[in-house]
DNA sequence: CTGCTGTTTCAGAAATTACTGAAAGAGCGG
DNA sequence: CCGCTCTTTCAGTAATTTCTGAAACAGCAG
């Protein structure tokens, strides 16, 4: 398999924004070749776009299934296993903040809770006052993350488009209009 | 300075995440030890709250800056720099996303364009499409979260404590209730 | 059971990123 | 201008992360 020019640029750019989020470099190239695939790929074809080693290549699809953005595919009557990223692109998104938040603000509001049950020294006073804020501040953009989640894809996609509408909301709450900020 | 238990484990924790999310430990442990400083910190304080080589906390100290999120502060009578972060962490917030969204997702989308630009060879059709369509969903999101960047710091908060309200406001604009996801 | 195709694991190599110490730079008071 | 304090830069080193190739594993057809 080999990549056109677009494709490959595309894959290209993919894997270093990949790794500026904390995923390998190829992670997010082979995620970024089965994006671009009409059809199902096996191993092998992304070891030939990519040029990487088999065993890269395994690893990669192991931790993207783990990251529930590529699933397996049977081809019948080949032997080999297929991948495909999902082409719901917003149920990707939804994916890759379920995913986040469940490993990465989830242990950390689990330890700023434990760290706020200690009982503060004297001098941990304003410490102690800070983390219980900004796990405050985390539990509240959680709750929000969690309610627009409830909704389904084509409803937040009307909700993303409607911008005014919602900040309008935000003022109409307060008695107030929007506000805009300085 | 040397840090309380309680100081020490949220440092820690703090290094750790911002590992994850592409920041260096030590820049995370710095940022997190002048975020529970009730007062503005030198460098050699941090220095020796967390055992890390001078220069290492110098150029910490820079790229945070560079992010906005510490700033010096002069402290009368004495000729050392001292930081502090920012005491609004809604702000912070604010801030932590636009650079990210400046850094990272402008480039991405000056980048999708262009390619949406050229005309595909037949093989590329299907590529090109999710490429626009990838290219529509991000600006998307990014104008949902411009709109709610607009808000007043306090009606963020107040949206965000709203919950309800905002979903049932997708679900009404299409004269519907809102609907749970399976 | 054997041979074949395909997949996974893992120890070590390679590449990348973070950190240090030494030296240079900057500014100030005398 | 000199000496002192504090800060920054940068080349080299250390640590970490990613990647590879070889070997083990898995399942199937004959």
């Amino acid at each position: 398999m080999h990549l056109s020019d677009l494709q490959r640029d595309f894959v290209m750019h993919f894997g270093e924004m990949g790794s500026r989020w904390g995923i390998a470099r190829t992670v997010g190239q082979i995620y970024a070749v089965l994006f671009l695939s009409e059809e199902p790929l096996n191993a092998d074809a992304i070891v030939q776009a990519l040029g990487v080693s088999r065993s890269n290549v395994s690893t990669g699809l192991k931790e993207l299934q783990s990251w529930n953005l590529v699933q397996r595919q049977d081809i019948p009557g080949d032997r080999r296993d297929h991948f495909v990223a999902g082409d719901d692109m917003w149920e990707t998104v939804r994916t890759l903040v379920a995913e986040r938040k469940r490993r990465e603000i989830d242990p950390t509001l689990t330890r700023l809770r434990e760290l706020e049950m200690r009982t503060p020294a004297p001098g941990d006073v304003h410490a102690h006052a800070r983390i219980a804020e900004l796990r405050e501040l985390i539990e509240n953009m959680s709750g929000f993350y969690a309610e627009l989640d409830r909704l389904e894809t084509a409803q937040l996609v009307r909700l993303m488009r409607m911008g005014r509408a919602v900040t309008g909301l935000a003022g109409a709450a307060a008695g107030l209009n929007p506000l805009r900020r300085a």
